[in-house]
DNA sequence: TTGCTCCTCACGTCACGTGAGGTGGC
DNA sequence: TTGCTCCTCACGTCACGTGAGGTGGC
């Protein structure tokens, strides 16, 4: 029988961006704070599946308005291990203030989106008298 | 009879600062970009009604995600006149963009929020076979 | 005189953008 | 040899934060 293992697949630096629509620089900057650690072939840089992952994580905290920092505690908490009891108390609680912190976002959101269409609605009306019937 | 012209009221650079919730740096950085132009009176500024409101628009054009380049655009544009059709077909299309940007955010706060559900039920779980019964 | 509020530099920060100048392998 | 993609500095930008050091009027 052949081997069943599918070789992990890599991508390079600009795959990755291509895919993410970021620039060479953001992935380049992430890896500098330390959010990512991809593999070295020679000097070029070699993405496995986990960092791949990450960059999607980090992104997504960028659209939530995260600081990188913040983030990389984010993160590494998805990545990390199951941990003993301490750390599973401590996971919970994180977990307890940022679903604190993302529904005050979205209530954010939802007002800011009733001002855009308060916005809207007063420009269009504009618009009508400019260009009656 | 007495003058029934009501004295416009004006306000200090503390005084908006402390009703909008922002520092005075921002306030004289806002001024530096020329979105504000207020009166001096000696070195000190003085804030008229007209300022105030103008304060408004940029802090709400903050809140909509804008930058305040676009921002003077958009508040020049509230301050000179109902406008014309083509300045009111831009703001328009610069609130569309505004709200796809929005939604995507929600979207992206409800993923994690799932996520979050999962992470904690995984974490409970932990704990309880650590601390069987 | 002491406080308080205001002022003007001017350097620091965060998250990258944007060249400059150079290397490596198909 | 030529292209292409990748690399490392390193300065620039945007929207302020944060002192340092000083002035003015109640």
């Amino acid at each position: 029988m052949h081997n069943t293992r599918v070789p992990a697949q890599t991508w390079s630096i600009a795959e990755l961006a291509a895919e993410y629509d970021v620039t060479l620089r953001t992935i380049r900057f992430y890896e500098d704070r330390g959010l990512l650690t991809p593999e070295r072939r020679g000097t070029a840089r070699v993405y496995h599946p986990r960092d791949k992952v990450r960059l999607g994580l980090i992104l997504r905290g960028k659209r939530l308005g995260f600081s990188l920092d913040e983030i990389a505690t984010i993160v590494d908490m998805y990545d990390a291990e199951p941990g003993e009891e301490g750390q599973l108390v401590y996971l919970l609680d994180q977990i307890t203030h940022r679903r604190a912190d993302l529904e005050q976002r979205r209530r954010d959101i939802d007002e800011t989106l009733r001002e855009l269409a308060e916005v809207e609605a007063r420009c269009r009306a504009d618009l009508e008298t400019l260009r009656p019937r």
